[in-house]
RNA sequence: UGGGGCGUCGUCAAGCGGUAAGACACUAGCCUUUGACGCUAGCAUUCGUAGGUUCGAAUCCUGCCGCCCCAGCCA
């Protein structure tokens, strides 16, 4: 055989997958072992196990993309499990909310909607099982004196007294406890493992505690409820699932969930535990984000400041930004990192930038009289939606004597040759139709502008002049007369400080400027045809959506999604 | 005097014994009817640290140092 051949196909192959074969992370890595080894037949079947107590927040998308995302790679599934072995926090309305905010993200379990109270007989059979075993017991123990039986990180538990019950007093007692004659609390389900382990989990874990709560699927069925380390890796194992995909704070649980797997003697999934999503200026933590919303410091769940997916998908972000974003990050065990919101932002930014049809808006008016062009005459112009795509094609704006600029496009007297927007003496564009000159500004008694008085180059029609003067400004301007009134919301950092939740007090730092709210807007009259939800780029400002929630047909409300790049800002600042 | 993890640019992150990818951010400039977009250039002589092995180490070995997680009948 020729040595040539050989060079060639190596050569191909490096060239279809190196690119991908030299990034791979971790956890695929391990999965690439699997399948050469072929552990699991080459099968990649993951879940994603949420529990039903509160909404999904952009750390669990990076889950949600990591599980889904890695078993379509491979050509596998992924079941949606709702964890929901505690009934006192759960609540179907939450489970309906996680439901659409995976499909949101373009996600799909297809049929494999499963609960682990699908298990709880199951379960209760495996109990009965270990106990028939000798390695799990019923413990009369108060949650206060088990703690103390515990031990500490560094010195080993003690034995609770009950733990060399005989198995027919376990089996007896359990049978009651299941039977509802005891009261909340009063005894536990325990495994036998180690009590001078160092790894705490291995302390005679509690498998069942009863507590009479309704669960919101089976009812009054049961007076107790396994916990969610005696259920969770059994549901993977009934579920056949391969690649248990969770976060780092499950690292520790691995051996006892490979002992009860073990003990039971079933399928055996391998679990790879990856590090959480932080991002600075905001906060990924559930409980912190419930107190936010019982707090009143956001308008709900869904409030466009929320890193919540409800929320994110209520500011105008994208699924497809969302996934970027994530897929940038990569997968990593290194726990403290926190990712920059500014690669977020990015990822909305350019993909808006080549979809989003452009528009004018005036967020703060100011009326410009064009005194040397004809009263009452109507010009119409066509104006490109989108420089990027030729596809989306053009509208028609149209130009009359009085029309509204920004105030901030305007100063007295220019600070420097560096500015290129209006002040008195000075030419400016006015995006798509004419040069205009500043001649005056009015005042009302205060002293504040009020008006602009201007005059225009009608030799300019189209923004250009036959001599080809150089004129570096460009506004964006809305007519007086075909002007929508507009609500519109430019939202900043929730928090003033990067990690928020690096100490208690959190709620310190929310930032009390992360809501503008601007209700004197005029706006292009197409903008009327936007849809709820729907997005576009306001010339020079960013991107903004028109308010699923609190538009009306009387108002429309837009939410700033994302700002534009603003070297101009920045040089000012310097 | 416990157990489990992690330490590569401001941030995230490749690299897996052959002489530090990429992205974001930042800086400088060009372009521009969005001070947007785009383009060009710059941005870790060094991989927590100290030794050792080697012709050669971020990669192997040893010792230190630092950070994080675990003591719910939460998930």
């Amino acid at each position: 055989m020729s040595s040539e051949n050989d060079n060639i196909t190596n050569l191909n192959s490096e060239n279809d997958n190196s690119p991908k074969a030299e990034t791979k992370d971790f956890i695929r890595t391990i999965i690439d072992q699997h399948n050469k080894s072929g552990r699991f037949d080459n099968v990649v079947h993951t879940r994603f196990p949420p529990e039903p107590n509160g909404y999904l927040h952009i750390g669990h998308a990076k889950a949600i993309c990591i599980s889904f995302g890695i078993a379509e790679e491979y050509g596998g599934v992924t079941n949606l499990r709702f964890d929901d072995t505690n009934p006192t926090k759960e609540d179907t309305k939450y489970a309906d909310a996680i439901m659409e905010d995976i499909k949101w993200l373009g996600f799909n379990w297809e049929e494999r909607l499963f609960h682990a109270s699908d298990y709880f007989d199951q379960l209760y059979d495996w109990a009965v099982l270990l106990i028939k075993k000798g390695v799990a017991f019923v413990d009369d123990l108060s949650a206060e004196e088990m703690r103390e039986y515990r031990g500490t990180l560094t010195g080993a538990g003690k034995e609770s007294p009950h733990r060399s019950r005989s198995v027919e007093e376990n089996l007896e007692l359990f049978e009651k406890m299941k039977n509802g004659d005891f009261p909340d609390g009063a005894k536990t389900l325990r495994a036998k493992i180690d009590m001078a382990s160092g790894n705490m989990n291995m302390r005679d874990p509690v498998m069942y505690r009863i507590m009479r709560a309704t669960h919101h699927r089976t009812g009054d069925k049961w007076c107790m409820y396994p916990t969610y380390d005696w259920a969770h890796g059994q549901s993977d194992s009934i579920e056949k699932i391969t690649h248990s995909l969770c976060d780092l704070s499950f690292e520790d649980h691995r051996p006892l969930y490979d002992w009860f797997l073990d003990q039971l003697d079933v399928h055996h999934p391998q679990q790879s535990e990856f590090a959480r999503l932080n991002i600075n200026y905001t906060i990924t933590s559930k409980r912190k984000l419930r107190q936010l919303v019982e707090q009143n410091f956001v308008d709900g769940w869904d409030d466009p400041r929320m890193p919540t997916l409800s929320g994110l998908r209520r500011r105008g972000y994208t699924p497809k930004a969302v996934k970027t974003f994530i897929a940038k990050l990569g997968v990593s065990k290194k726990r403290d990192t926190i990712a920059d919101i500014a690669l977020l932002e990015h990822g909305l930014r350019d993909e808006l930038n080549a979809s989003s049809e452009r528009r004018m808006a005036v967020l703060a008016p100011l009326k410009v009289v064009i005194t040397n062009y004809p009263d009452g005459q109507i010009e119409e112009f066509d104006a490109v939606n989108n420089p990027e795509s030729e596809a989306a094609g053009s509208r028609k704006v149209f130009f009359s004597k009085e029309i509204y600029i920004e105030q901030t496009d305007f100063v007295e007297v220019a600070p420097n040759r560096k500015y290129f927007r209006l002040a008195i003496g000075k030419e400016v564009r006015l995006k798509h139709t004419y040069y205009i000159t500043c001649d005056e500004a009015i005042k009302d008694d205060d002293g504040n502008i009020v008006e602009l008085r201007c005059t225009y180059d009608p030799e300019s029609k189209g923004g250009s002049t036959p001599d080809g003067r150089k004129v570096r400004g460009t506004l964006h301007w809305v007519s007086t007369h075909d002007a929508v009134d507009a609500e519109v919301r430019l939202y900043a950092h929730l928090f003033t400080k990067e990690s928020p939740d690096e100490d208690d007090d959190f709620l310190e730092h929310v930032n009390p400027d992360s809501l503008e709210l601007l209700t004197d807007c005029k706006v292009e009259p197409s903008l009327k045809d936007l849809k709820k939800g729907g997005s576009c780029q306001f010339l020079r400002h960013g991107y903004f959506c028109v308010d699923s929630k609190n538009s009306t047909n009387g108002k429309i409300v837009f939410n700033r999604s994302v700002t534009l790049k603003d070297s101009w800002a920045k040089m000012k600042k310097s």
